[in-house]
DNA sequence: CGCGTTATTGAGGCCGGTCAAACCATGTGG
DNA sequence: CCACATGGTTTGACCGGCCTCAATAACGCG
């Protein structure tokens, strides 16, 4: 076993995910190995479009290794919300009862994903439960966004906010830099996250390019201007509260 | 001490609080008996529109006994947006970094409130423990609710939402029965929560007085029509999933 | 009673929604 | 290699929910 501590985890999910986590709380030899193990497990994967979780089901937590997923609420004449995005390198559930259970989860693309019951253990106060407890509060911090987005700002205010917490977020996980990053999502998507129709979506993002804030080929975001956009959004990235 | 066991606590709000927990989790006697040690605390009071917390500013956990809050986010040119509200025999705090660090958090009333910290312990996986994090996760229920709300619904259903969240969380402290409660909020508060301008949301409340959904009586609120407003809204009570 | 806060009402305008069609990329099968 | 189907993007026209501005009525309180 000893062997396996010093024989670094290359999977490129496992070391940003390692690096998030330490950037939260100091972690031990143990846990380090513990997380860099995830990469030997088994990984899993789902089609796009399909309901991961069901609302208040419980399951064993995962970590996502590549693909976006999000949390969704529909009302019963079809109007769909999204509650909040799952990146790559973010952890779904904790083993207990949490936002996870609250929402339906489905896939917006292919995803990847393995068990991660191996991180959570016990209720001791070890490093590592800190960390996934300051994760789980970012989550939060998210979800507090989300409200003052929808319920105060303009379209193109709601638009730079969620680009800039997705680039925070990519970079974070080492699938960002210079504020260039893959967004695989369709304008309905968007639009059902910002609470907009897909049209005025459309026009809002074409506005912002016109005005050479944002960059967009394919499926290709580019923040050309984030001061501006930070300004725009009233967007700060989250605080560093290790738990 | 165990002659205190058995003395009643008969602040009505710390009896509605156990009577809270217990429905989340089957409290040990010690721990019953801790609860109810708050109510020989001191009280504090804090008056209407006070910045009770700043943004980020930790400080130990407080209960709620009586006046309304709110968590509240101001944007750089005023706009305001209430992420959610803080009833009486709500746990503000947890004793680590929480919902309650990550917003602003303003008095609405007149508040009386007492310090917590008895409450939460170590890590140890207690019941109480269990009952105040099934706490937490209704507020992040909350959360989700307030999101669907701003994103995707109209004013009408947006304040028939929030009036059967206050009318269920309300009757869990006591203090409605039969669709009935006071409600010390101002209609601009209202608005700043449901992300409507002060106008619009006068003419839903009355849209909906009209249409004999509800009853407003200076400050006190009587639901008329519960079905009908949760078929509005597509509100359901919080699951009870404790933790 | 007088004043500040809150509630209510009216008028007009804009942001963003809806409907509908055209355009485009991708992929599939003949 | 093309005809076609499919899902996504883009445009245009029009509409309506909600906002803003502004003024008036109704409280509530010292």
């Amino acid at each position: 076993m000893s062997c396996l501590v010093t024989a670094p985890a290359d999977a490129p999910e496992i070391v940003a995910l390692l690096a998030r986590l330490r950037g939260l709380a100091p972690l031990t030899e143990e846990e380090a190995e513990r997380v860099a193990g995830l990469a030997r497990l088994p990984a899993r994967e789902t089609a796009a479009r399909q309901e991961l979780r069901a609302e208040g089901q419980s399951a064993p937590p995962l970590l996502l290794l590549a693909g976006w997923a999000c949390r969704v609420h529909i009302l019963p004449d079809g109007r769909r919300q999204i509650i909040s995005f799952l990146l790559p390198g973010d952890i779904i559930g904790r083993g207990r009862p949490s936002l996870a259970e609250l929402c339906s989860i489905n896939s917006l693309t292919r995803l990847r994903h393995v068990d991660a019951s191996s991180l959570v253990t016990g209720g001791e106060e070890t490093p590592l439960a800190r960390a996934l407890r300051a994760l789980e509060l970012q989550e939060v911090a998210q979800l507090r966004d989300q409200v003052v987005r929808l319920g105060r700002q303009m379209a193109h205010e709601r638009m730079a906010g969620l680009l800039l917490e997705f680039e925070a977020r990519l970079t974070a996980a080492g699938l960002a830099s210079g504020g260039c990053f893959a967004m695989p999502l369709t304008q309905e998507v968007l639009a059902d996250a910002l609470g907009l129709s897909v049209v005025h979506l459309n026009r809002t993002l074409q506005q912002m390019r016109r005005e050479g804030l944002i960059a967009l080929k394919g499926r290709v975001v580019t923040l050309k201007q984030t001061a501006a956009l930070r300004s725009i959004a009233d967007w700060q990235p989250p605080p560093r509260l290790a738990g």
